[in-house]
DNA sequence: TAAGGTAGTTACAAAAAAGAAACTAATTAA
DNA sequence: TTAATTAGTTTCTTTTTTGTAACTACCTTA
């Protein structure tokens, strides 16, 4: 009969609020527009498109509105003609960077020690 | 005109290793798996079951396996009747863990912040 | 007068991820 | 001999995510 290793997690129940960070910065291009917007300060929505030439307009929007739905970059928008939308992280987004960088930091390491074995 | 924000950032291209790190760890059940084995040492299979109820044997096994082949979790087989498998962080997954903390510190953090205007 | 730049929206299609439910094999215990 | 336990597999369906392509409005420049 197994000993049961499932006594004490550090979290309530088995799940956490990594799961809720995690949501918040997955997909294929939220954490490309953070770790962009964390080096370049402002960034208007055509030189997202510039920067990421993959993202559609469509995505492009969609992950922005959500993003700042979930209070992490801010939107100024200029009443202009043409009109002036300037995307940047708030406060609570700046404090992804120290996590984005490590997961950085990590997957580089991570492909040195198994560029030999896996492709990417 | 406006002025070019978009001159250097800290990874070839536009993109880095975030992207790969994240695809590791993103999914419905990834990110529990290993935080779970952080806390655990070792978990069986049905063990995982009992942790993580709302889990499908499916999803359980190609989440293990998935987690397997990309070297971020041991699988180790005893050869008897009934079966048992014994699943552990390796090397590797055991260097994610401070991000996974740092992730489950954060979300708490904004949890608090954000929790008069959002629901989870 | 037509093209180009701004920041988008919309409808539809394809692909990927997740879930439901039933099935397997070997052994032991009742 | 029937049920329970272990660790899965398989097929099919649903849901979610991502992509394609065309369209909008306003103004400036050629």
């Amino acid at each position: 009969m197994p000993k049961d290793r499932t006594n004490k997690v550090s979290c309530s129940n088995y799940r956490c609020e990594i799961e809720i960070t995690l949501e918040l910065i997955s997909g294929k291009w939220k954490a490309i527009i953070l770790w962009n917007l964390g080096n370049h300060e402002i960034i208007r929505f055509n030189e997202f498109r510039r920067i990421i030439p993959e993202i559609t307009q469509k995505m492009l929007t969609q992950q922005l509105r959500s993003l700042e739905e979930d209070g992490l970059i801010n939107r100024k928008v200029y009443n202009q003609i043409p009109p002036m939308v300037e995307y940047s992280l708030s406060e609570e987004g700046k404090k992804l960077m120290p996590i984005l960088e490590q997961m950085d930091k990590w997957g580089k390491n991570y492909v040195d020690n198994y560029k030999k074995t896996k492709q990417y």
